[in-house]
DNA sequence: ATATTTATGGAATAAATATTCTATATTTAT
DNA sequence: ATAAATATAGAATATTTATTCCATAAATAT
């Protein structure tokens, strides 16, 4: 047989491929062809040796299946049915490491191209936020947040917008939220007000802020609930938290996006609201 | 440090107890419990070279890592990794498979509904940001905020956050970022000392904001360039603008996303940063 | 301050894994 | 039916990858 000139580089295009390929291969290369399609995951993660065994074939014959559809050897088309294991999932690294390896220009300096980083960077923090996140810490967070006399938020630097913006939606809905800005110094006073009846909805990524740490610390010691907003369960707000949501938001050149935490934030609110109605 | 006598085989065991014992580890096995918790997936695929190489590691250090939690070597933690990301596809096909088959899928709160119409209505808005924004407008912004000796920036109530989200971001690139956000009411002051060497950037959306406008039109009578974030071409702020983005964002259950609208900015801010450098 | 324990880096080694190669088998064309 | 072309199995080899080991560094206890 021939080697096509093809050699996709994704999954669905692969799989694709192969099934239409399908009637013109060799007897060996279809017994491949079905066990592919049929075990995509052990087609990422096994050796050749155990594929073919399961598959009931040599190795070689796994290497010209490869090279079949083009690709240099095994290792190569493994790769891409890793992708396809990684592409509903959090990993952005390998995402872009494949990436720059499929021939895409290296560093772009053209403004059109950042904001393309951006914005796919952006949309899969979304929909890797949406399976993230499980609905029972949803209801929890909901149901603190309902039975809350008045909701207080903190967030530094980078999450000082999402905590603004908390602010904002919050008061949009008739809800009592204080923002801890410590303009003129007064955040203590202010921290001093919370009590049991209230909320305090922190939110702290890396590198993380001190400050909010300290809030945290003090409004737990007084039994303050606490909701968390955060990057990673070994963030130092993480433990202390009654509620904790972990966001893994996108990173391009060093800017973390703001985009699932801003999204889970409206969606809090807006759930706040439709409870309280 | 002494092995752990658990050697856990469910990922979600594995991702519990790094955390748990995260202070009790070494500092490169923290570093490395880091990067675990952050890159799930890499931990997964990746050969130990490569692993260690993005953990800044030894690949000794790794094998250290896996047997510190009771495991033969690394290979055998990796494999509890890719559990991980098997479940994860099972169950993400288990739930499209139902999702046709019962017309929903079954644990759907109001909370999680929610969250889900934020996150596809985001993404949308991404998608069609990266159509809609031209090459020319970006280049003639980052022109604008190049040569400015100063950014000034507005923006109220809901795009405040924004202009927030911007200022923090200017700032970080070292560009003199101001915001005005007329705490004190010393905000006809600060719009004083505007002058045609710097830029203002508005922000404004339906409903638009009365202070925006004025602010924008006394820059324009003071020949200050402006560059303007809204929502439509009949926005009162966009007939003045230097350079005019017009952004579609989301509205779910009445509230409009910021998605696009944060990824605007955090585009402008890097290809400036890009341009400068 | 000094000794003792514990952790680390990096080269050396062992293990595994992929790939190549060739004699043999199978298919295809004449 | 025979020759030519193509595909296959399986061993041999090359390559990649994991692991061990030890000298050195850092931390901890004395």
């Amino acid at each position: 047989m021939k080697a096509a000139l093809t050699a996709p580089h994704q999954p669905d295009e692969l799989q694709a491929l192969i099934a239409q390929q399908y009637s013109a291969l060799s007897k060996r290369l279809r017994q491949i062809a079905r066990y592919a399609l049929d075990n995509p995951n052990d087609m990422a993660l096994q050796t050749i040796a155990v594929i073919a065994e399961q598959a009931g074939v040599q190795p070689s014959a796994l290497i010209r299946f490869a090279k079949a559809f083009g690709y240099s050897g095994f290792s190569e088309m493994q790769r891409v049915f890793q992708t396809k294991l990684v592409q509903r999932s959090n990993s952005y690294s390998e995402r872009i490491r494949l990436y720059w390896e499929d021939g895409a220009e290296p560093p772009k300096t053209r403004s059109t191209e950042v904001l393309h980083e951006f914005t796919s960077a952006g949309a899969q923090a979304l929909e890797q936020l949406h399976e993230a996140i499980s609905a029972v810490q949803l209801e929890q967070a909901v149901e603190l947040l309902t039975a809350a006399r008045s909701v207080s938020l903190i967030g530094m630097r980078r999450s000082f917008p999402v905590a603004v913006y908390f602010a904002y939606a919050l008061n949009r809905i008739n809800c009592d939220a204080r923002l801890l800005d410590n303009t003129g110094g007064m955040l203590s006073q202010q921290l001093h007000a919370l009590s049991e009846q209230d909320v305090l909805l922190a939110i702290s990524f890396q590198p993380y802020a001190g400050e909010t740490a300290d809030v945290v610390l003090q409004a737990v010691e007084r039994n303050v609930p606490v909701i968390v907003l955060t990057d990673s369960p070994l963030s130092p707000i993480a433990e202390h938290a009654d509620v904790c949501f972990e966001i893994k938001d996108a990173e391009v050149r060093g800017f973390r996006s703001l985009a699932a935490t801003m999204c889970l934030a409206q969606a809090l609110a807006v759930s706040l609201a439709l409870r309280v109605e």
